[in-house]
DNA sequence: GAACCCAAGGCTGTATACAGCGTTGTATTA
DNA sequence: TAATACAACGCTGTATACAGCCTTGGGTTC
């Protein structure tokens, strides 16, 4: 977990310093790695080691197209099943959070924000979807988390428009508002990004 | 690699007995059983161990699902980027293969396929969905196997007619060709599976 | 002064050993 | 006869030790 915020971009990880300091040897320590790495978090080179994944914005564009391409297909199989109970679900859920979505912060913002893209996922009644939208989700989380601040109430108001094209079965105004949705948000980052990262790296340490 | 159709659906690995058969120690199994089961080829319950994940039709109804929406975004993307030549290229070796596809067989045949495959998804421009087209790819792998022997000629027809639909950027006739082959595959795959899977699993160890 | 070679240190990859927990089978008792 | 308790076995989880390779620093030579 803290993962995310603490290695510098192309970092060699010294598992030796590692499993120091976190207290566990190195066998359980590569165990983790191993997995972390077959999720993507992280490159591996044998003979070499682990090697922290450089936060190029050209993958934080990729994770982001990903993200669309599994959205979009959520949509496009809620437009068609998911039933109108399930929809007031998670529209209650969107309206509750708004109230306190201004007064929640960074972590918090995230994880109302994460719930709702994912509970949106599960209308595709697709597992393997579901899980690669996680994947996905854990990945952009540190870049998603720099600038939640900056959006704030906008968020949300998106999120019911989205729900309410879905709702009225109208499969080409969902899959636009959920692809500018996240496209929106993309460019935000990517601006943020060529501005440069410093700030997340420098800054993440002590988060 | 051998994992795909050595185990009984929802069995216990017992690491030791693996180690044995493998000619390794326990600890680098482990380490690739954790890779793999981070990638979603094997179930892990701590204190359990590691578990061949069950060949539910379900689990194979969600891959294929994911597998188009993969390949749909690759196919927006290519309509509009994809450069004739690249398409070129890619037909000719749809052409080459056509000609010794119905010779050959089980695993060449599937090799022809996924390398079409990726490299449609590869004009996504997107290394991320190309990932995840892999994973899903290796994982539905055995499954396909089994009914490779059906189609032949048909596929590499369908092949050519995407293509030929990016090559026109019409970009909803491309998008109903690429969901329509993979959902047909699907369907022949889950008729198969429904008549009982008893064969991938009796019949499997020795090929 | 620069380039190359050699040696030493460090790090990865793997085998092995042991601790703790779960499970199973058997024996005893009600 | 059935149920429970105890013991023994087996398996997972983790620490540790060692072998081999890469890397890095210094020294020598051109």
């Amino acid at each position: 977990m803290a993962i995310a915020f603490k290695f510098k971009p192309g970092e060699r990880l010294n598992e030796s310093v590692l499993s120091e300091q976190l207290g566990v040897s190195r066998t359980p320590l590569r165990e983790a790695l191993n997995r972390l790495a077959a999720e993507g978090f992280f490159d591996f080179e044998p003979g070499k080691g682990f090697f922290c994944r450089p936060l190029e914005p050209k993958l934080v564009l990729d994770l982001y197209g990903l993200r669309e391409a599994l959205e979009r297909a959520s949509v496009r199989y809620a437009v068609h099943h998911a039933t109108d109970p399930e929809l007031d679900e998670l529209e209650d859920f969107v309206r509750k959070t708004s109230i306190a979505y201004v007064e929640h912060e960074g972590t918090e913002l995230l994880r109302i924000d994460e719930y709702f893209h994912e509970s949106l996922a599960s209308f595709s009644n697709n597992q393997e979807i579901v899980r690669a939208l996680k994947n996905v989700n854990a990945r952009i989380r540190f870049v998603r988390w720099v600038d939640m601040d900056d959006q704030k109430s906008l968020v949300q108001e998106e999120h019911l428009s989205i729900l309410d094209a879905i709702r009225k079965r109208d499969r080409q105004m969902a899959l636009e508002r959920i692809s500018n949705h996240i496209q929106v948000r993309m460019d935000q980052i990517n601006a943020n990004l060529k501005e440069g990262y410093s700030r997340i790296y420098l800054g993440g340490g002590s988060a």
